[in-house]
DNA sequence: TTCTATTGGGCTAGTGTCAGACCATTGACG
DNA sequence: CGTCAATGGTCTGACACTAGCCCAATAGAA
C-alpha cells in the first residue's frame, strides 16, 4: 500500500454536503425509523440540537412538508406533526431499494454496520454495568418482544441503538445510529414476518444474555449471527 | 429509556464546526500521525479531496504555517512541506495531554476506538481474502516490525488502518481513521520503549495470524488485548 | 539562456448559513 | 371572554464558503 492509498481514508471530505441537504436526510431517517412518534421538537430546540440555524432547519422542514411527511401547524401546541405511515412492503420494493442504493454502497453499509454493532456489543459486555443499565437493556428487550407488527421495526432499532448508548460513548452511539440509518430504507422494505420475529427474538435474547454475563466473545458472535441474517438476504439481490 | 433519550444519538449536530476549523484539525492530525511524509498534495487536489474550496484550504494551511508545522514554497516543485518532527515525549507530556482532553472525552474516544477496531478485525477475519490482500496485510506487519523508534508510531498507525481499509468498506476505514485521530495526541505523548515495541510485535502477529486464519473470535480478542494495553495506561491518569 | 509546466497567491461575484429580533397564530386556562 | 405562553413565520445584516479566473514564482527542460 503506497502513501496515497493510506491517505484516502483520512483525506476524505470534511463535510458530506450542505447543511440543508444533510438536515433533510437526517430528519427523513428519523421519521422513517419511527424514532419520533408524533411530532418533531420545536424548531428552536431542534435547530440547537442539530447545530444549525432555524432558517436552515425550516427549509428542511418545508421540503419534508412538500414531500408529504409532515404537517406543520402554528400557534401554541402546534409544531411539525408526522403524516407518515410506513408503507406495507410490496414484492418488488426490496429489489428496487437495493438497486437504488447501488452495489458498492450497500456492501459498504452492511460491512460498516456489522463491524460497529459487533464492536459495541463486545465493549458493552466487557464493561462493568450498573444494575440500572442492565435493567434498561432488559427493558428494551421486553419491548421488542412485546411489539406488534407496526411497532416492530421501531423497537428493534431502539434495542440495537440502546446497546451502543449503554456503553456511554457518544461517538459510538452516533456511529451506530449512522450505520443503522444507512440501511433504514432497505430494512423498511423487508416484510416483517412472524417467523422472522420469532427467530430474531431468540437472537436478541442471546445477545442480552451474553452482555449481562460479561462474555464479549459470545456477545460479538450473537450480534454477528443476527446481522448476518438480514445482510445475507440483502446481498442476495446483488446479482 | 424515553423518547428523548433514544433521539440524542440521532439528533446530534449535522456538522462538527466550520469548514476552516475542521480542515485545520484534519491536516494537523494527518501531520502528527506521520501519514504524510514530505509535503501535502497540491492545493487544488487537496481541496477537492477534502471537499472544500481552495480559499478555505489555504486559510487552514496558513494557520498551520504560522504554528510552525508547514513551510510553503511557491513555483513548480513547490508545495506545503512538513517542518514538524514529533517531539520526544517528556515526563509530564502525557499527563498534560490527558488533562487537556478531559475525562469524558478520553473515555469516549477509547471506547469508540476499541469498538470500531475490534469490529474491523472481526469483519476482515470473516471475509474471504484474496492473496493480494493477505500479502498486503503481511507487508504492513513486516514494516512495523522493521520500524525504528522514529518511524514506529507512523507505521503502527498504518498497520491498524490497513485492517479497516482491507475490509473494502470506505465508511469503516474512515471511522477507524477518525477513532485513531482522536487519540493521536495521547499516543504521541507515550514514550516508545523497546519493551513495549516487542510486546506489541507479538500482539500484532497474533492479530494477523487470526485474520489470515479466518478466525473472527481470535482476531477480536487479539485486537482487544492490544488496545487494552494503551487504554489502561491512559485511563491510569484519570484520577 | 529561454521556455514552460506546475505550483502557490490573490481577487471577485454570488450563494449558503447564521444570530437575533420581531410578528402572527393558536389553544388552554383563569 | 380575554389573557398569555408557546410556537411557527419572516426579515435583516453579517459572515463563511464557493467556483472560477488570472497573476507570480519557480525549477527543470530545451
Amino acid at each position: 500500500m503506497d502513501e496515497v492509498s493510506r491517505l484516502t481514508a483520512v483525506l476524505r471530505p470534511v463535510r458530506a454536503g450542505n447543511a440543508f441537504e444533510e438536515t433533510v436526510e437526517r430528519l427523513l431517517q428519523v421519521i422513517k425509523l419511527g424514532l419520533v412518534a408524533e411530532k418533531l421538537p420545536p424548531e428552536r430546540e431542534l435547530a440547537a440540537q442539530l447545530g444549525i440555524s432555524r432558517v436552515t432547519l425550516r427549509e428542511a422542514i418545508r421540503e419534508l412538508q412538500d414531500a408529504g411527511y409532515l404537517e406543520v401547524r402554528r400557534g401554541r401546541y402546534g409544531g411539525a406533526f408526522l403524516t407518515y405511515a410506513p408503507p406495507r412492503p410490496h414484492r418488488d420494493d426490496l429489489r428496487r431499494a437495493v438497486v437504488d442504493m447501488g452495489t458498492d454502497d450497500l456492501s459498504d453499509a452492511l460491512t460498516f454496520r456489522m463491524a460497529v454493532e459487533c464492536g459495541a456489543a463486545q465493549v458493552l459486555a466487557t464493561a462493568p454495568l450498573t444494575e440500572e443499565r442492565r435493567e434498561a437493556l432488559r427493558e428494551r428487550l421486553r419491548e421488542v418482544n412485546a411489539a406488534g407488527p407496526d411497532d416492530y421495526r421501531r423497537l428493534d432499532t431502539a434495542f440495537h441503538l440502546a446497546i451502543a448508548e449503554l456503553t456511554g460513548s457518544t461517538l459510538l452511539a452516533g456511529t451506530c445510529a449512522d450505520a443503522r440509518l444507512r440501511v433504514a430504507d432497505l430494512l423498511n422494505a423487508i416484510p416483517v414476518l412472524q417467523r422472522n420475529i420469532e427467530h430474531a427474538a431468540v437472537q436478541h435474547q442471546a445477545i442480552v444474555t451474553a452482555i449481562l454475563a460479561g462474555d464479549p466473545e459470545a456477545a460479538r458472535r450473537a450480534v454477528a449471527e443476527h446481522l448476518e441474517g438480514t445482510a445475507a438476504l440483502l446481498r442476495g439481490f446483488l446479482t
